[in-house]
DNA sequence: TGTCTTTATCATGATAATATGATAAATTGA
DNA sequence: TCAATTTATCATATTATCATGATAAAGACA
């Protein structure tokens, strides 16, 4: 459904939420605890970092920590950075014009469906998914 | 959300029920039509009839037709010969055990619209999408 | 039989996603 | 200043997806 590569950036983003007073987290740690590579993560996490979602510093004591409140961080801010999510939304057979007036075959039924997607990432927050995971444990 | 290559099946299956009773449709003919590359649909097409979706002939007046009528296929039936639906159903942060009881996470709000996608591809028909592009034309 | 048309299959190439390894640049603190 | 630690970046390898080109095999029919 995601592309690896999103889904590390997800992981890794709910792994900063989770210590959110703790400080900055290196990439090592992260990459061991969520068994990332080390240099895969380290360019996610730059890419989020340039993106305004996290914050980055160097040297002792750096690493990585949330620029944003996790209750105002939609899952789509993260996830849009690296898969077309907007793209998939579209039309399910392809086609470049695919609209309500000009719809495939498919359209009326996919719509549902990809709009039920489309909102779970633009609505969801990483606090909602924290909260997720207390009521679930 | 699908690969270019389930695409490339769905929009061919489609494509021939529409001229269900037209006899076989040539490789050449839909590839035109459909503006996909020959070789490659024709090894889609290949694969679609292994599975018993398609009937093929050989020589001259051969070609590829629907071996299921188009209200008893489901697009589950020709999209998971080439993708894996079923494995996006699964955790949105790709832990290898997630389920209700062993939840991460995303679970419980994950699960909604998984499920919602899932259904989409399980129940829907092809004659569903025939219909769907009468109500629309 | 022999030729034409078609699917079936093999071999290869192109591109993007995923990943690894090495080095540069910045920061801290002794 | 200098060494240690960390992110930033560059270069390259690996793998899967998407696609092309050529040939083999099967069937129809004069």
């Amino acid at each position: 459904m995601l592309s690896q590569t999103a889904e590390y950036a997800l992981r890794a983003v709910l792994y900063l939420a989770e210590r959110a007073d703790d400080g900055t987290v290196r990439v090592g740690e992260m990459a061991q605890a969520l068994r990332i590579p080390h240099n895969y993560l380290s360019k996610i996490l730059h890419r989020l970092a340039r993106a305004g979602v996290l914050a980055s510093t160097r040297g002792k004591a750096g690493g990585f920590q949330l620029a944003v409140p996790a209750d105002r961080l939609r899952l789509y801010e993260i996830v849009a950075l690296f898969d077309r999510i907007d793209e998939r939304r579209r039309c399910l057979l392809g086609r470049p014009q695919c609209s309500d007036s000009t719809a495939c075959a498919a359209h009326s039924r996919w719509k549902q469906v990809a709009d039920t997607v489309a909102s779970f990432f633009r609505e969801t927050s990483v606090a909602d998914l924290l909260r997720g995971a207390e009521v679930s444990v």
